[in-house]
DNA sequence: CTGCTTCGGTAACAAACGTTACGGTAACAT
DNA sequence: ATGTTACCGTAACGTTTGTTACCGAAGCAG
């Protein structure tokens, strides 16, 4: 495993590197060294490539925000309808396959190492508020004739319920498998009247 | 500030020096140092009280659920109705005032701390599967008439809401205030139909 | 070929960590 | 009063942590 010779690419692959960490050995064994065996290369080119660990960190936090965030950008323009495009962005947020779930992970790490960070939680709150107004939008435009205060509430519920999935998901693989994650979305989608054809459901 | 002479009541006193510590210093301080500091004795005691780090971790992680299946048996127990029993048990899973929200940045913290143990994410799977069969059989209770793949979906949607608002809220105080959770909650239980009066929606 | 800069690996540092060993004190039994 | 036991604070151990300093190799200019 080598290293790309470019040097944000570097910066890329270490952030990538703390993520493999945090999802395969949790945040308490998170250290620089870990990161860089993780990377293939040694602590003195991650040392050398960020001033000190909470850069690291606080570079890897971003740079999976804005990851995820171009992935739902695509999801919505490929989207057909208004409420395919919301059930598209909400199905990716939950753990799903091993891809996700490892990313649920990975964000349940910078959480819990959050609390005692109040620049990554300034990170969290940024990008999840940013997340919850692209919601909001989506609901809006999925039910145009809704009150504002509608459009919040249940926007507020879509939201939690996939976070929420994601997370037991991801700490409980077997007993929140793929498909009962995805009844539990349209289910909710339905009863919220903003069901949406083609999902599958009879 | 003195620890009881009781042992068993010395360990559960240690315990709650770890929600402290897990609460206001996250996972990454999560020292025996620092328990011991918030428990206003020494490392001596502590590693007295239990074999290791892990053994305080362990203990600290089921009474956590003890304590938190006690409340919600006295809320159900104290139900006029199995659907404000539904609300009442989901109501205090969420992050609506500074006790609950402290409970979900520990069980947040015990989460991040489980991707790399074996005995804690045991612990975790064998508690929220408890957690949610509770909830299936109060989710059933309030629907008699519902067929048994409807209840699963609509008690895991809650579930998943809940837990995914007591994360975000406690992440985000600010954006996340407690009549906003419950309007939400509200919202979700009249759309699935399992709405109860006297819960103050117009 | 020689000098200079850039890059990254090696080794070491102080601090903090989990854990262990020891010592002193209080309570109880005899 | 004396021996015994339980209890817990103190101090130290070896290890691991983040970070720093140093050193050799590679690339380029002259």
């Amino acid at each position: 495993m080598s290293l790309p010779a470019d040097r944000s690419a570097q910066g890329e692959a270490l952030s990538r590197a703390v993520w493999a960490v945090l999802a395969h050995q949790g945040l308490e064994k998170l250290t620089v060294r870990a990161v860089a065996a993780a990377a293939g290369c040694t602590t003195g080119l991650v040392m050398h490539r960020f001033p000190n660990r909470r850069a690291l960190l606080l570079h890897a936090r971003q740079l999976l925000h804005d990851t995820t965030r171009q992935r739902v950008e695509e999801l919505e323009a490929a989207a057909t309808s208004p409420r395919a495009a919301l059930r598209a962005v909400l199905r990716q947020g939950m753990a799903i396959d091993p891809e996700t779930t490892n990313w649920s992970i990975v964000w349940l790490g910078f959480l819990a190492a959050a609390v005692a960070d109040a620049e990554l939680i300034g990170m969290h709150r940024r990008n999840n508020r940013a997340w919850r107004q692209r919601v909001e939008r989506l609901v809006a435009a999925a039910a145009p004739d809704w009150p504002v205060d509608q459009v919040g509430a249940v926007a507020l519920g879509l939201i939690a319920m996939t976070e929420g999935v994601a997370a037991l998901a991801a700490a409980d693989p077997a007993a929140y498998p793929a498909d009962q994650q995805e009844r539990m979305l349209d289910a909710a989608l339905v009863a919220y009247g903003l069901g949406c054809s083609g999902s599958g459901r009879s």
